[in-house]
RNA sequence: GUGGGUGUGGCCUAGCGGUUAGGGCGUCAGGUUGUGGCCCUGAAGAUCGGGGGUUCAAAUCCCCUCACCCACCCCA
């Protein structure tokens, strides 16, 4: 019969790839909390409109990819595609407004996106982000990039290039996507097909076309943060300036757009200076209109996210995070059947004192339980006889390096162990 | 969503029209009496991703399908 697999573009997590995706998970929260955010947890499912009202609803996220399906009770939910939106959701729904601001948030879960699968890009993936939401301070914008930097920099993942931009708010970007209509018009005819059809869906893509023909057109075109009003481009120099103070080097990229409508002012991607393919390892921006988008006060925020998988993927392939698996302290060898209840005791003495025991399955030869407890990886073997037993002892056997085997009282077990 | 590549026991892989589908790693059991790592022996485990077809004969050729991967699209 044929056999279940899990669903495409969906993965689990093996043993082997656990202590990498702890490694980045207890890195991410350490760093969060040195800045002083805190965790928000919000349900992997949410209203639909959660995300129809505020990524927009011409956007690819919402117009293919999102997994919308009906409850039994016929509301209309939506597997969530990214977190932002979310955690607006619930600074709106508990009135964060009214604690200090702004609230500095962040998150870590599954979300989920209907693509074609890839190498980075799955239909489950994981993400790690964080928010600030109540301050249009470019200081803040500044203070989530250093973040996001710091976290990269802790992770040993070196290798990245910060790009920023700003797109301004939403009046600007329209007077800049109406120039460059204007621009690309007369080139249209000899624009590749994507970006001819990116003409009519959204311009601002043209300008990250790989196409060769679409080169020169791109080269010549107008730059959106000639577009910007008085405030947004101080906004912008304030965020460069305090990035340089914090050391932070980036490059200003002039042709970073966004999928998601609500991003305002500041937007930036870090990505492998070695950039091919599903690339990006997390991005952010700056989203003061979304929160009226979701149906509440006027409320600056801005935030990153950035891929465990993208992460876990970019360490490999640099060959840093934890070196080896932890190995269990002791595997117990019990022999017979006084010496098997014998081990079950001591193994629960010794857990309850802090020492990880793994228990040796019974009945088997004593050559046998040996091997498994070498190939564990454990410190000791612990051999517990009938003969044992009856005297109260345990024979301790070091497994790693020179050192002789002795006979060990139950009681003073735990403490041989620590050394 | 578009175009392309790949798919052999848990993992890596040989075979590429007629083989009992071979090997390595791993797993389990042994190598006499309660002691591992090396070595040796043995065992289990594959209808060759799945389904159809061509052929006297298919893991090997063709078609469909599924999954992964690559380039787009898009994005973390």
């Amino acid at each position: 019969m044929a056999h279940y697999q899990a669903p495409r573009g969906m993965n689990d997590t093996l043993p082997e790839d656990a202590e990498l995706w702890r490694h980045i998970r207890d890195t991410a929260e350490r760093v969060a909390r040195l800045f002083d955010y805190r965790q928000i947890t919000t349900p992997i499912v949410e209203d639909a409109g959660v995300f129809l009202r505020s990524v927009g609803d011409e956007s690819d996220l919402v117009q293919k990819e999102m997994y919308l399906f009906e409850d039994r009770g016929g509301d209309r939910l939506a597997l969530r595609p990214e977190g932002t939106a979310a955690v607006c959701r619930a600074y709106l729904e508990h009135g964060m407004g009214s604690r200090p601001q702004p609230v500095r948030l962040f998150y870590i879960g599954p979300f989920f996106r209907y693509d074609r699968p890839q190498a980075g890009r799955y239909r489950q993936l994981w993400q790690f982000g964080a928010e600030a939401i109540g301050s249009d301070s470019p200081a803040v914008d500044a203070e989530l990039i250093e973040l996001q930097a710091m976290l990269y920099r802790e992770l040993g993942l070196t290798d990245l290039v910060l790009r920023i931009n700003s797109i301004g708010t939403a009046e600007s970007r329209a007077r800049y996507i109406e120039a460059l209509r204007e621009h690309f018009w007369p080139y249209l005819g000899s624009l590749s097909k994507d970006s001819q059809r990116r003409f009519e869906t959204n311009v601002l893509r043209i300008l990250d076309s790989k196409e060769e023909q679409d080169r020169a057109a791109v080269a010549s075109a107008p730059s959106i943060l000639d577009f910007l009003d008085e405030t947004d481009t101080l906004h912008f120099t304030h965020v460069k300036r305090f990035l340089e103070s914090a050391g932070i080097e980036y490059v200003v990229d002039p042709f970073i757009v966004r999928g998601l409508d609500y991003y305002t002012r500041t937007v930036w991607e870090f990505e492998p200076a070695s950039a091919a393919g599903q690339s990006t390892v997390g991005a952010g921006g700056r989203y003061d209109g979304l929160m009226e988008l979701l149906g509440g006060p006027a409320t600056p925020g801005v935030g990153f996210a950035t891929g465990i998988e993208r992460i876990a993927i970019n360490l490999r392939e640099q060959g840093r995070g934890p070196s080896a698996e932890q190995a269990v302290d002791v595997v117990t060898v019990p022999l017979g059947d006084t010496g098997a209840a014998a081990a079950l005791r001591v193994a629960s003495m010794l857990r309850a004192a802090g020492v990880s025991v793994r228990a040796g399955v019974p009945g088997r030869s004593m050559k046998a339980a040996m091997r498994a407890a070498d190939a564990s990886g454990a410190a000791y073997a612990l051999i517990i006889g009938d003969r044992e037993a009856a005297e109260g002892v345990a024979t301790l056997k070091p497994l790693r390096g020179d050192g002789e085997q002795r006979t060990v009282a139950f009681a003073e077990l735990a403490a041989a162990i620590r050394g």
